[in-house]
DNA sequence: TTGACATTTCACCCTTTGTTCACCATAATG
DNA sequence: CATTATGGTGAACAAAGGGTGAAATGTCAA
């Protein structure tokens, strides 16, 4: 993943830090080693790198920033980690399999892949058996395909909508209920950008 | 690939670059060290690099430009040939265009990929813009879907059925009408092995 | 429960960089 | 000789990068 000037700088003087501390700067640290007046360049800086996948932090959580080892990015072969079901909710297995995928499909950020089972997708023209492609995130856009948990156990393959102050998990199959949920209650885990299928 | 000597000395500014500072050169960079007034130069010879294998980019972002480095084709690279509308018939193109493909999806023989125009097989759950990865073949048998030239001039992908002394070329969609022909009007062309999409 | 400390978001801003368009020259090719 | 690829100029444009300032939200420990 290619990195600009100054997020090369940043990321340098994370490096630092953390090797001598032991622990991250907080944003304000960052801003005033630049001389940066605003936190939300920091911010900004520090979710450009996240999306190139050099560092990763946790949600609102002081001094959370960790740094990616570069061996585990830039290659075109991605982790399986299991089925996800999109009928019947089922846990979603870490597996050590790996697959290769074109280049063209990666994002910024960590991709991974599942193997879908069963037909809830089938008007979005994803079938039994067919891989999708997705990009680790935790947030999603109304509309776009997501692999969320429910309960911090059950994994699903759904289309995502918010809607005022609940969450509307769809499926992409006349037969099958949406789920209906709130924020709290579910974790995104991922996006699909891609499918792939073998004949 | 081929490379002209002036595609050549950007290349290896470019590699020396990257070695030294860690992130890409900016177009204005590179046109102020080979002391060209325009950027479009820069732009042109960037994007030959890209088409010939050599580098990558990402659109519209900052200093993204990468190395390809030659040895890392765990997918390896098919052409993209062109389009092969499902619903109205239409010359397939040949373009110089090429996609990486997983390995996975290689089969005996040689393999290109298309890009579908339309519905026409939208009940086999391919739609407008997925890309097929065909096995070039000369034969198929009953049900596999294939990429026909019927009367040498129009390409077409359906479903392939013998009956009898006749062929049956059927869409998968209920609105269109199958194509009845004969051994001798056609050309199999290839036979689909697998589907790619992206969101 | 209440602060203090951190992170995240919103609404702006300007600058840098990549992309495209129109047009030109020259060498290589069928 | 016409055509095509390469190499270029110059200007206009759109998108991404980088920033400010303030307000909102989250987390954790006293």
């Amino acid at each position: 993943m290619p990195i600009t000037r100054r997020q090369k700088e940043i990321l340098d003087y994370l490096r630092n830090f953390l090797d001598q501390q032991g622990y991250s700067p907080t944003l304000e640290e960052i801003a005033h080693h630049f001389s940066l007046a605003s936190l939300n360049g920091v911010y900004k800086h520090l979710r450009a790198l996240e999306e190139r996948g050099f560092i990763r932090r946790l949600t609102n959580q002081a001094r959370s920033i960790q740094l990616v080892d570069p061996e585990s990015t830039s290659s075109a072969v991605l982790p399986l980690l299991g089925y996800v079901t999109a009928g019947q909710p089922l846990e979603a297995v870490v597996n050590e399999e790996n697959i290769a995928v074109p280049e063209t499909f990666q994002t910024r950020g960590t991709n991974y892949v599942l193997q879908v089972q069963g037909e809830s997708m089938i008007e979005e023209h994803i079938q039994d058996g067919d891989y999708v492609i997705l990009e680790q995130r935790s947030e999603a856009h109304n509309g776009e395909m997501v692999v969320a948990l429910i309960d911090g156990e059950k994994a699903t393959l759904k289309k995502f909508y918010r809607e005022q102050d609940k969450i509307r998990l769809q499926p992409a199959n006349a037969a099958l209920e949406p789920i209906w949920t709130t924020e709290d209650k579910i974790q995104i885990q991922g996006v699909v950008v891609g499918i792939m299928r073998k004949y």
